[in-house]
DNA sequence: CCCACGACCTGTGGGC
DNA sequence: TGCCCACAGGTCGTGG
């Protein structure tokens, strides 16, 4: 699920109950998620002040009073749920589209204030680490990250120089995060329509005016789905209370066989598969 | 350096 | 209904 809108929503649904807080108890329910949590990784966060939560890319950030950084990656099925002592909520409303399942709950935060926050991941893509806050930057994981496709720093120059004699398909190129930092298979495929550029079409070979075309596509597609709540999938509660979802809606992404939603295009939207993964795209208006 | 592919892990949905 | 396979929103390491 998570992609950079999603991540951001999850960052504005925490943040409320971890910045300020002091975290009472940490529970490690296993000794590692993606990867293996960091040495003393509970007793580092044990009694620790969580200030204002950030994100960098896909990344979660927890600066800690002691130094260290929190970073958090959710991985493909990463969530969290907050409990205030009444209901359980999530943040990122697509996070409870199907119950946690509590065979899934590797990591219980709780804070002064009395708040459980517990990380939830059936396939453990995700993960978590400490890491110093003053070197953050030039840690290998944040070192050579493109810049965030909502800022200042990506702009039309930046896509030129990253695509200047790639043969890569311009998918594949958008989803390094070397080139720019949170772009994810969904939103990639929307941004490639947004701007009628083919994800096939061999990098170097794109224009000056689809190079424009493609910063501002990504720029509009992810704040969008900021707004909308960073929802792919989306909860909501029917009037007897039945929690369920709906499919949030894309211009092509799952869409194959469907018509082209472009204006006074005729194509169909088709399916082919780059570096293993699903592409969505229309052969028409795309090219 | 560039690029494609398999691996990691579990759940789910579609087809038969 | 049940079973099996294909596929899933993300990286990461390897090897051509």
């Amino acid at each position: 699920m998570p992609e950079l809108p999603e991540v951001e929503t999850v960052r504005r649904g925490l943040d409320p109950h971890l910045a300020g807080a002091r975290l009472v108890r940490v529970v490690a329910r296993r000794p590692d998620l993606r990867f293996p949590l960091p040495d003393g990784f509970v007793q580092r966060l044990t009694g620790a002040r969580v200030g204002s939560l950030a994100r960098r890319a896909k990344y979660i950030l927890a600066p800690l009073d002691r130094g260290d950084t929190l970073i958090i990656h959710l991985g493909m099925t990463g969530r969290f749920t907050i409990e205030t002592g009444g209901e359980a909520t999530a943040p990122g409303d697509f996070a409870l589209a199907a119950p946690a399942d509590p065979k899934h709950a590797h990591v219980v935060f709780e804070t002064d204030a009395g708040t459980t926050i517990t990380y939830f991941d059936a396939r453990r893509f995700g993960y978590m680490d400490l890491i110093d806050t003053a070197t953050l930057d030039a840690h290998p994981r944040f070192r050579d990250m493109g810049p965030e496709p909502l800022g200042p720093d990506f702009d039309v120059d930046r896509l030129a120089r990253a695509f200047a004699g790639r043969r890569q398909g311009a998918k594949t190129l958008l989803l390094d995060q070397r080139v720019v930092a949170g772009l994810g298979n969904i939103y990639v495929c929307e941004a490639l329509h947004r701007a009628r550029v083919s994800p096939l079409k061999p990098a170097a070979e794109i224009g000056p005016r689809k190079r424009a075309a493609l910063v501002a596509a990504i720029r509009d597609v992810l704040a969008a789905a900021i707004a909308a709540g960073g929802s792919t999938l989306r909860d909501f509660a029917s009037a007897d209370g039945v929690m369920g979802y709906f499919q949030h809606d894309f211009a092509v992404y799952g869409r194959e066989g469907e018509a082209c939603p472009t204006p006074r295009c005729r194509g169909i939207i088709l399916r082919t598969v780059q570096a293993g993964r699903s592409t969505f795209h229309c052969p028409v208006c795309q090219t």
